[in-house]
RNA sequence: GGCGUGUUGGUCAAUCGGUUAAGACGCCUCCCUUUCACGGAGGAAUGACGGGUUCGACUCCCGUACAUGCUACCA
């Protein structure tokens, strides 16, 4: 029988939860729940350095806003829990001196001067970087060199230590990837990952290991810098006796910067101009926010499908995909080796693809707060109408209030000098004063009917409806943009428009 | 430096040995619209380089170049 399919996600609780983090979390959450199976969030909070209050609930809020919700959490717990490793520190000891006993690990008591010292004295032009291996352990302080003796004396003093992997030497590791196939390691080349650190806390490849054998994970995705640490990984596996349960991996592309070259950081974003995290990011050590996609006005099933064509593809012509749709046709294979480059452009057209598909009553829900923001209380009804109106013009969320403001406020600043120009006369200002007499009494205030009392007042001007199309818009409207005119005079009513109209004409 | 991974238009990408090398974003032109957008029609633009294998290579193999990741008691 099948085993049951398990993913997870395992973030480590340190800051903003980047673009590629959230396609993780995609990607776990479509694989889960196309095969049936159970998406698990643990948090990796093993570094207290570098741990940070509030990152946790965060990343939670994040994934309830994309709709990416894990089966088994820290909060809503689960049948493996504890689910954050800070909580499961005691385990870890126990199979790291498992290792040791078998002598798949060692104990090692330098200190980071040592470790420095070693570096610095072993490195040459051709090794720029030194590790700690079958080689270098030699000469290390360690359960290898030390003695019995002095080994026991040096725990019983409660000697900081460390323990490290042992990797074996001469052997080929050989693993297979979902997305790259087989992959190959010179063991040699393996360094002595530290698997225990000093303060007792596991490092993530001890963690990572136990942990998805623990929680019964069955496939593990994760981001493509973890390739070179899968053969520790492999190794423990192996050595913990664990080597039939361990998941298939597949390593994800990156996500790289739009110009230049490397990995998208939060800073590309600032430099650029776009967000980088999926909500605004208040990191509480610098006093600063961080701009997320939500409160640039992203709607959650944009941000997921762009995320989504974002290093896969179904093979279809079809870029607009449902949630529900992608369950059905994603899959692991056709995720693309080659990191992509985020382009905000398409990134917005999603946007834009997504609002127009949203119905205006919803639509007109979101957009509220932006209104009301701007210190306007217009009634559901008429906010339905302009976002009917105005929504093909908008691709992010704070353009309706841009391209529909003057539905709810008189133009502040009117571009007197776009209606006088060449074409104007003595005689349009003549036509604008008889027709707002026509227009106060006019019964039926529709947009057909405001248009037609103007084409029947024109000709006794000897004028066309082109003469007056868009100095009328002009008055409305503030500028060159916007909707049909007369369907904008409709929406702001009659005393509305004969005002803005006299607004210009009077003087 | 070492090791790993990758490389189809500016960007996202289809192709799984035989195609005029799809499609999308962006860009340009035209149409529609007496505004701006939407929409419609069209256009420019692609297989890093060099060797093989093959009747035939973007597709397979080998080099080179370039890019990227890792090389922490961070994940």
């Amino acid at each position: 029988m099948e085993k049951r399919v398990r993913v997870r996600f395992a973030p480590s609780p340190t800051g903003g939860l980047h673009l590629g983090g959230v396609r993780t979390v995609l990607y776990n959450y479509l694989y889960a729940r196309a095969h049936g199976g159970d998406f698990v969030l643990r948090i990796e909070d093993t570094d207290q350095t570098r741990f940070v209050k509030g990152a946790e609930e965060y990343i939670l809020d994040c994934l309830k806003w994309c709709g990416l919700m894990p089966d088994e959490s820290p909060v809503v717990g689960g049948p493996y829990a504890p689910y954050r490793q800070s909580e499961r520190k005691e385990m870890y000891r126990e199979y790291a001196m498992q290792l040791v006993g078998q002598g798949h690990a060692y104990f090692a008591f330098d200190t980071p001067e040592e470790l420095e010292e070693m570096r610095r004295v072993l490195k040459t032009d051709e090794h720029s970087s030194v590790q700690y291996d079958h080689n270098t352990r030699k000469r290390m302080r360690n359960s290898l060199t030390l003695s019995a003796d002095e080994v026991n004396d040096l725990l019983n003093n409660g000697t900081p230590h460390v323990i490290r992997i042992m990797v074996p030497e001469n052997e080929t590791i050989v693993f297979n990837d979902m997305i790259r196939g087989s992959i190959m390691f010179e063991s040699n080349l393996v360094d002595d990952k530290v698997l225990l650190k000093a303060d007792g806390m596991p490092t993530y490849h001890l963690a990572v290991v136990v942990d998805d054998y623990l929680m019964k994970i069955t496939h593990a995705f994760r981001g493509e810098e973890w390739l070179p640490s899968a053969p520790v990984h492999l190794l423990l596996w192996q050595y913990l006796g664990w080597i039939a349960d361990m998941p298939q991996w597949a390593h994800l592309p990156l996500i790289l910067k739009p110009d230049g070259n490397g990995k998208l950081s939060k800073r590309d974003g600032d430099r650029l101009g776009f967000p980088v995290f999926a909500m605004n990011w208040y990191d509480p050590a610098k006093d600063e926010t961080t701009m997320g996609f939500r409160e640039m006005g992203f709607l959650p099933e944009a941000f997921v499908n762009m995320l989504a064509m974002l290093g896969w593809n179904s093979g279809e012509e079809k870029e607009i995909y449902s949630l529900d749709e992608l369950i059905g046709k994603f899959s692991i294979e056709r995720v693309h080796k080659g990191g992509a480059k985020f382009d905000f452009e398409k990134a917005k057209w999603f946007n834009n693809q997504y609002i127009q598909l949203t119905d205006n009553e919803k639509l007109a829900d979101m957009v509220m707060p932006y209104i009301t923001a701007q210190g306007q209380n217009p009634s559901k009804e008429l906010l339905v109408k302009v976002v009917a109106l105005v929504k093909d013009r908008c691709t992010l969320l704070p353009d309706f209030w841009a391209q529909g403001s003057f539905f709810f406020v008189t133009p502040e600043t009117v571009d007197e000098t776009l209606i006088r120009d060449a074409k104007w006369s003595e005689n349009k200002e003549l036509f604008f004063a008889a027709w707002t007499d026509k227009l106060n009494e006019l019964a039926d205030w529709t947009d057909v009917a405001i248009e037609q009392s103007a084409i029947d007042l024109l000709p006794s001007f000897s004028l066309k409806k082109g003469d007056i199309m868009l100095p009328l818009r002009i008055m409305l409207v503030g500028g060159k943009f916007g909707p049909g005119v007369y369907h904008i005079a409709e929406l702001i009513g009659k005393a509305e428009t004969i005002k803005r109209i006299k607004n210009i004409i009077k003087g």
